[in-house]
RNA sequence: AUAGCAGAUUGGUCUGUCGCUUCGCUUAUGGCGGGGAGGAAAGUCCGGGCAACGCAGAGUACCAUACUUCCUAACGGGAAGCUGUUCGUGAGAGCAGAUGAGUGUAACAGAAAAUAACCGCUCCGACUUGUCGGAGUAAGGGUGAAAAGGCGAGGUAAAAGCUCACCGGUAUUAUUGGCAACAAUAGUAGCCGUACACAUUAUGGGUUGCAAGAUCAUGUACACCGACGCAUGUAGGAUUACUCGUCCGAUGUCGGGGGGUAGAUUGCUUGAGGUAAAUGGUGACAUUUAUCCCAGAUAAAUGACAGACACAGUACGUAAGUAUUGACAGAACCCGGCUUAUAAAUCUGCUAUUUUU
């Protein structure tokens, strides 16, 4: 009974992931675990990472053996320089988080499958505000390319 | 009704789905329930609390403040008043306000900007008889933000607070009112300019800020201690002129252990606290009673999407309605202020104008 329920419900909300199967088991959580902390790898990160651009999200990311913890840690960030109320920063960077939290499980699986660990930055480039829509689909692609990288190196 | 002035308040609401953070309960990699941005959280401009360090006492410098009384933990803040001045028809608003003994400055214009003589007026002298020289004079002249109190009478060669009446202003005395700044009335004095700066006086100011400070502590390198090991207690060092002697004793392993990096915990949210009522006070505010617990993150939570409704604006439309937009802005130890940003709405008191009764 509880099960049915859940499925209604996501279906109601299907046309989030459209290009995306839909698992059970997926939780579409973020939480403090899956955040990238410490001074140490986050400079890591910056200096041995990867790059690309999907404007307006600028990701570093940087492949890693599978060790102890969450096997994905992304961090989010929208420099002062591009824009000076806290509170546009505030919302792009919830923007960002919650397109990375409701499309983030096929990365989570291949990351699983080929026991790794990934951790990923995603940098807002833009000066113009963006609205949910724009950085969802660009999240979207930037996610895919991340995923095609992976499987195509090992 | 319209326009405005002053003060106060609010800063959309509800539902669903998926999340984040914190607290509690629980059958515990989960589940359930409660809490989760602001009036300015902002600027970091003042004043406190709290913390560390510093500190016999006094002076100087520097900085800030400066009418009166009150409020407050305190303030450079606030309340109620006083005086002057500017703006406004007005309700009101802005600015200034310790001292005046001393020193300096006052552009341009103007003869002159403070012990004023350019023109003018009056008198005297000289002679070439309309000029020169001397003296007196602030009544008249234009300039300027400001021109040596105003006006009338007396007075004089011409004039002048030179004298007098009235008026204005300053200082001072008395009385009355007021806690006081001050106001009113009466008298006296000399006859009296303004603004700013310097200067002086009084009061206050130690420095740094929760990334303060406290506790725990993996790894790496290292001070120190013990045991073992190596060696003829070795290489070497100290004592000594030198030798002996005595003392110390590197490098290795294990254990203890100090400081403390990454990190964690604490500081951390119950407080000069909020809400309501009553009382006192013109008011800021205070007192009493009742009641409530109301964010605590740390590469930093408080969100996203969808729908409904309310309010306001804009566009289209005869209208019904349709479309679209919704202010400034995000806690970072905590309070009291100030300043700045702010769509829109509400309430109270008051002013001006017009109309009606």
């Amino acid at each position: 009974m509880l099960l049915t329920n859940y499925s209604e419900s996501i279906e109601e909300f299907s046309y989030f992931w459209d290009s995306f199967f839909i698992r059970m088991n997926h939780q579409f959580t973020l939480p403090k675990k899956e955040h990238l902390c410490g001074e140490i790898r986050i400079s890591k990160l910056f200096t041995e990472g990867k790059a690309f651009i999907v404007y307006p999200i600028r990701v570093v990311y940087r492949i890693d053996e599978k060790s102890d913890g969450e096997p994905v840690k992304m961090m989010v960030s929208v420099p002062k320089k591009r824009f000076k109320r806290a509170v546009k920063r505030n919302r792009l960077k919830r923007l960002m988080r919650e397109a990375y939290r409701l499309n983030k499980a096929q990365l989570l699986d291949i990351i699983q499958l080929k026991t790794l660990n990934l951790q990923i930055a995603f940098n807002y480039v833009s000066n113009d505000e963006a609205d949910y829509g724009l950085i969802e689909s660009k999240m979207i692609a930037a996610l895919k390319r991340i995923t095609d990288n992976i499987e195509s190196k090992v």
